[in-house]
DNA sequence: GCACTTTATGTTTTT
DNA sequence: CATAAAGTGC
């Protein structure tokens, strides 16, 4: 819920003004997402607009359904219906989906995931090496997102190795032209094409979506940025909002450029400043402001706010790992004392999530529930993605990587070598792996032993496609699941623990898809390509009272009461590589990480506190580590904070002292 | 030939 | 410490 002061006169002109594009450059904690809410409101209310004209886009599904939520709050009962807010890429689907035939797909198509494209990639690349599959499906994504063709890449490569890459872009195209699948950067490529291609489908998109709202412009890449020209079309009603000081996907192929790029593109570009910070307290935002006055401007702004100085920023010295953990569980805990408040004030951020860890140890021990967001989604997970390789298949038999994944899940009888005789079976005559299962041609290489339990699993997936297609989703879901016996398969492994977590994971699963089935009529296979794009992670989460764990990428877009970072140090913010070598490293990486550090600091609405480690443990010894550059940055011109909170304590004392406290706390309390 | 247990290895960030 | 390749019963 939005607290109900009025909108100052920037906001006020950013969400009036409509008579062609507009830009709203917003600064972190400036009300960007009330502006936009606002603005749709307003344009449904008071301009004539149909909700199902309007659609905003954003990058996470947090922000979506944030935004969405923030929507239909502000508009009266059923307002909002038809109103598309949405990522890039569920956008991207929608349209596949409607255009299927158009775009030269069937309507089922799969959606790949990352796992999926670093198989095939390191299949196509015939390699081992992890590195090299990595910077292959890197170079991928990153040739696909700049709009580069394979034949283009080809074409440009002077060097063998981007010769070879640009080889394994075109054979990996081919493979997913064959399984029917997409990977996440196609669902932005594709609808680009067929527009492209085809004039006709276009003009009927723009003619259904008359006003466009962008969030996070500033993250958007080429092929997204194109997207937009495309819809917005020749008419242009649009409103991109965006700050470039917190661009922090240039790694995904996002480029800054794209602001200015949209003042060249529209020369009556409509610019509006949003100045006014409502979040942070005075000496936070000092924090902030002296950190990225290290950047160059793109655009000038300067961040004021109306609130008081607040409590210094906090700066600590830990001397490992463990020690910070420890330190911020406490902290949290003798805060919260302190302060009455609750867990959910308190997020801790860092860079990677391999830092979480240590964290989530460090928590627990000291009984402090937490959320986890970012890491490893519900849907990364094994158990999911094994059930969701059975829907995939379900929906579109062609795709290969769900078929292996199905057909051994659980074992079955069919191992290395059979799949092995099916893949070279399949790919001579030109099929996918469940076509060539289905034809005689191959049962007759196979002795009776091998082909029994082939036809058996071809015979059931055809079963379940025919119920799929009548019977309700959630129905279907358990019959199949039961059917195939998962639920025994994992019991029966040795870890009993963990094999119960699953089966809870998958009965959330299946308890999700049931609801979506009945509230929203999706069929099984819709629900299929929309768990690709979706974390349930976070929808789970959001009411409770817990601490947040976030990567700095993960807590855009949010706001904690109490923030503390952790590992603000030399080779982790920055991160090595982007700063270590001069002469490879960018100094655009440097200025990303150094965005990263200032969305992390502008998280904080009244408190933040900043660690890192004098050593931390790498492999099996210790690594001694600097404190970041960017420490001294924000301490020139921001209020020096004392390293240690209490001089004349040593941390170790006061850590026991407070634990203490902690410990005939909840002793008296009983929990 | 299949499924399961041991051993080398190497860590940014996300849709 | 978690993942993926090579090795061992069945």
């Amino acid at each position: 819920m939005s607290e109900h002061h009025d909108l100052n006169s920037s906001q006020r002109e950013a969400v009036r003004y409509q008579d062609g594009p507009c830009l709203i450059l917003a600064g972190a904690g400036s009300g960007k997402t009330r502006v936009v809410t606002h603005k749709i409101a307003r344009l449904i209310q008071e301009c004539g607009l149909e909700a199902h004209n309007i659609a905003a886009l954003t990058f996470t599904n947090k922000a979506a359904r944030e935004m969405q939520a923030r929507c239909s709050a502000l508009l009266p009962d059923g307002a909002s219906r038809g109103l598309t807010v949405c990522t890039f890429h569920a956008l991207g689907v929608s349209i596949l989906r409607r255009e299927a035939v158009h775009a030269g797909l069937k309507p089922q198509f799969s959606i790949l995931d990352s796992d999926d494209a670093y198989a095939i990639i390191q299949d196509l690349a015939a390699t081992t090496d992890r590195a090299l599959v990595r910077r292959l499906q890197n170079q991928i994504s990153l040739w696909k997102n700049g709009l580069v063709t394979s034949e283009a890449a080809q074409a440009s490569s002077t060097d063998d190795a981007t010769s070879r890459a640009a080889r394994i872009f075109r054979d990996y195209n081919a493979t997913l032209a064959a399984y029917q699948a997409l990977d996440f950067d196609d669902l932005i490529v594709r609808p680009v094409e067929l527009f492209e291609q085809m004039p006709e489908v276009l003009y009927r998109w723009q003619s259904r979506l008359r006003y466009l709202l962008i969030d996070e412009v500033q993250d958007t890449n080429a092929c997204q940025y194109r997207l937009l020209k495309l819809l917005a079309g020749p008419r242009a009603m649009f409103t991109a909002v965006g700050d470039d000081d917190q661009g922090i996907y240039g790694w995904r192929g996002a480029t800054l450029e794209n602001l200015a790029q949209l003042q060249r593109d529209y020369p009556n570009l409509k610019v509006i400043k949003l100045e006014q910070n409502y979040r942070s307290s005075g000496r936070i935002l000092a924090a902030a402001n002296a950190l990225i006055a290290h950047n160059p401007k793109l655009f000038e702004k300067k961040l004021w706010s109306e609130l008081g100085p607040g409590e210094p920023v906090i700066v600590a010295a830990m001397n490992d790992e463990a020690h910070e953990a420890d330190s911020i569980a406490i902290r949290i805990s003798a805060l919260r004392f302190e302060r009455r408040g609750k867990y959910s004030d308190y997020a801790v951020l860092y860079r990677g999530n391999h830092q979480a860890r240590v964290l989530e140890q460090a928590l627990r021990r000291e009984r402090i529930p937490y959320v986890l967001s970012g890491g490893q989604s519900f849907f990364e997970r094994a158990e999911i993605k094994d059930v969701c390789a059975w829907l995939r298949l379900l929906a579109n038999e062609d795709d290969d990587p769900a078929f292996i994944r199905a057909i051994t899940t659980p074992k079955r009888g069919i191992g290395s070598a059979t799949l092995e005789a099916l893949g070279a079976y399949a790919a001579k005559r030109h099929l996918s792996l469940f076509a060539a299962a289905c034809e005689s041609g191959f049962s007759a290489q196979l002795d009776a032993r091998r082909i029994e339990p082939i036809e058996q699993f071809t015979t059931f997936v055809n079963r379940m496609q025919w119920r799929a297609a009548r019977e309700p989703a959630g129905i279907v879901l358990r019959d199949m699941l039961s059917a195939i016996g998962l639920e025994a398969w994992y019991l029966d492994s040795q870890d009993q623990r963990a094999a119960r977590d699953r089966l809870q994971n998958i009965e959330d699963f299946c308890g999700w898809i049931e609801q979506r089935a009945q509230q929203d009529g999706k069929t099984l296979a819709e629900l299929t390509q929309l768990v690709a794009l979706i974390g349930m992670l976070d929808e789970k989460s959001e009411d409770q009272d817990a601490v947040r764990l976030s990567t700095l990428h993960a807590a855009k877009g949010l706001e904690f009461p109490h923030v503390m970072l952790v590992g603000v140090e030399e080779g982790l913010l920055p991160h090595k590589g982007s700063a270590d070598d001069p002469a490879t490293a960018l100094p655009a990486r440097l200025e990303e990480e150094r965005r990263l550090l200032y969305v992390g600091i502008t998280r904080a609405q009244r408190s933040l506190h900043i660690s890192w480690c004098k050593k931390r443990k790498r492999a099996r010894d210790f690594e001694m580590r600097e404190r970041s550059r960017f420490l001294d940055e924000i301490e020139i011109e921001a209020s020096a904070a004392p390293e240690d909170p209490t001089p004349g304590l040593s941390p170790q004392s006061r850590l026991a002292g407070l634990r203490e406290l902690l410990n005939k706390t909840r002793a008296s309390s009983g929990s």
